[in-house]
DNA sequence: TATTGAAATGTAAGCCCTTACATTGATAGC
DNA sequence: GCTATCAATGTAAGGGCTTACATTTCAATA
């Protein structure tokens, strides 16, 4: 049933094989009788291209490939909905490449990889993290990628100003009065986790707070490097328990911000919180946190990467969001001073 | 850069573009200087074997290929997490397709289009709800398929009994005496939304409860089938307005129960509450759940795949997992009674 | 009726690999 | 020194498609 080519179509309809190609490819230049013919039997025979066979031939294999170290995450899923909702609109089909990131080193073989086995026409990379010399070399292939969460000048990319995002939290905190504040941090490892630590000391800096780095907290759980409930609501116990606990917390992810809430809500014990991301669950869940445009940057980055495929010689553009700040019940300050 | 072929490394070894195909593939019968020249050109060209062109000369692509009607949903996720686990350990590639579901017959196209396309060696459906005749057919392909989360007598399937977990909810609540029983739904046109209706009204029926029909519920929001947190949040919300309002909630998923839980914490009015799936996040908001192993249905949904891509002659095999009651906080009834 | 040109179709090379089979060259056994 | 053997390498035929170019067909025109 499957697996006839093109062979067989252009022998029982009694046409060449190019004829058939071209009728495949909705090429004109045809019959209409021609056409018809080879449409029934195409479909009699159950006969659609192989995409191997067409990608080879072609130079182009109408696919679009996102690129990410871990599938199964927020952030990810909200920025794929993006992704997935605009793609929709153009004739390509969407491939997703889950690296794995066991050793960095590693992680950048792989997709160096992925481009050279040219899976794609075009490639998205979220949250990948690499470091300038590795996305030089990844501009060196030229060939259309665009970064999520992430970037370099020099290619497209889609991202939220951190630094930014980070200030606002610390700001709120300390222009409500609340000076001892900790912050609940991915593994210190990760790219993204020291850089907001660093936003964290930068903006205490600023308005003349002495930092405190027993304030700078992660859980002992270290599933998605520290990205996780759980690792959340470890670091919110020992923050409580210290001798002198903080008065305010920001969490770097929101799902962090989740576990965290439950282990005050165990001590009985409530300190307002700001998170990281605004997935869709925090506003039912009343978190205040730092929005990120999931959504849009994910829904941008196609758009740019069709841009950069129909125009290579484009200038390269950056697009910097801006996070907002969204205050819910979680900063009540009169609730968290009752609590 | 990109772009080399096994020609260009051929002659600049000065080999034969069988012995460059030889050392890239790592078949014996190559002398230890050959491999290592030819390795060295490879690296100096960046080369790498383009997957088109491979895929196509043998007939095997080495990749596994998830078919999704919605990326974006924490059920899916939480499957994909064990998909992605497992099959690190295997030597293959995973991509994720994407089918649109608008219009039931379309997306049978689609599927039917991606296996006559070839994509891949292997292919996971999951939740792509279709119905035993278009089923049948893509049986009648004869190719690797797993199903997870839906079942078909002579296809390899992991799925969960869902009429015993409806079952399990109900009777919770009939055991401790409740026997006004909302169930928030997602759409009544979607096929597990019918499924589990009709669950929720066998067990009522079983039990001898009356059935009212103003206690299935769902929200204005069709936004993925109504399975959110804004849809789930509108039903409570209408139920609570109800001159006969139910006294416990039975909800076709956690996320949906989210929603539920915001719309009862602004009336101040506490109901039990039991959700469908457990997420993550359920057991850090305290919500009550019909479990799911989710992730172990993704892990074993690989294993099977990988065990009849060996051997296509073996017996289809169906996992139907027993879903499990967890109990918490959402449920407490001195809680509700005194809410 | 012969000629022309456009429309419809066919032929064959090429996309980049893999692999069966053929060839080469060296070593061992006599 | 000669043949049998085997390891190492090469040759060439695909795999299933696209597409430039060549050919055929046939209606329109002179």
């Amino acid at each position: 049933m499957a697996g006839s080519t093109i062979y067989d179509i252009a022998k029982k309809a009694g046409v060449s094989i190019a004829t058939v190609s071209r009728v495949m490819n909705n090429s004109d230049g045809i019959a209409d009788k021609t056409r018809e013919k080879v449409l029934k039997v195409a479909d009699d025979l159950g006969y659609y291209p192989q995409a191997y066979a067409q990608g080879l031939a072609r130079k182009k294999k109408n696919v679009i490939m996102v690129v990410v170290p871990v599938l199964s995450n927020y952030f990810f899923m909200e920025v794929l909905a993006g992704i997935q909702d605009e793609i929709s609109k153009y004739n390509y089909d969407l491939n997703i490449f889950n690296v794995q990131s066991n050793g960095d080193d590693n992680m950048f073989s792989q997709v160096e990889n992925i481009i050279k086995r040219q899976w794609a026409d075009g490639y998205l990379f979220i949250s990948t993290h690499m470091d300038d010399e590795e996305l030089k070399k990844l501009q060196e292939y030229d060939i259309p990628i665009t970064l999520i969460d992430e970037s370099y000048h020099g290619m497209d990319s889609v991202l939220v100003d951190n630094d930014e995002g980070v200030e606002k939290a610390m700001y709120y905190f300390l222009d409500n009065g609340i000076q001892r504040i900790a912050m609940i941090s991915g593994m210190k490892t990760s790219k993204p986790g020291k850089k907001r630590i660093e936003g964290y000391k930068n903006a205490l800096q600023e308005a003349g707070v002495a930092i405190d780095d027993e304030l700078i907290m992660m859980g002992e759980s270290t599933y998605r490097d520290g990205f996780s409930e759980q690792n959340g609501y470890e670091a919110m116990k020992k923050l409580l328990e210290l001798a002198n606990p903080p008065e305010g917390c920001f969490c770097t992810s929101d799902i962090q911000a989740v576990g965290a809430m439950k282990a005050m809500e165990e001590k009985g014990i409530n300190i307002p919180i700001i998170g990281y991301d605004d997935i869709t669950i925090s506003n039912f869940i009343g978190l205040s946190t730092i929005r990120q445009p999931m959504y849009d940057m994910g829904m941008l980055g196609i758009k740019r990467l069709m841009k950069r495929m129909k125009n290579r010689d484009l200038k390269p553009e950056q697009k910097v969001f801006t996070p907002e700040l969204i205050l819910r019940s979680s900063t009540d300050m009169e609730a968290a001073e009752n609590g």
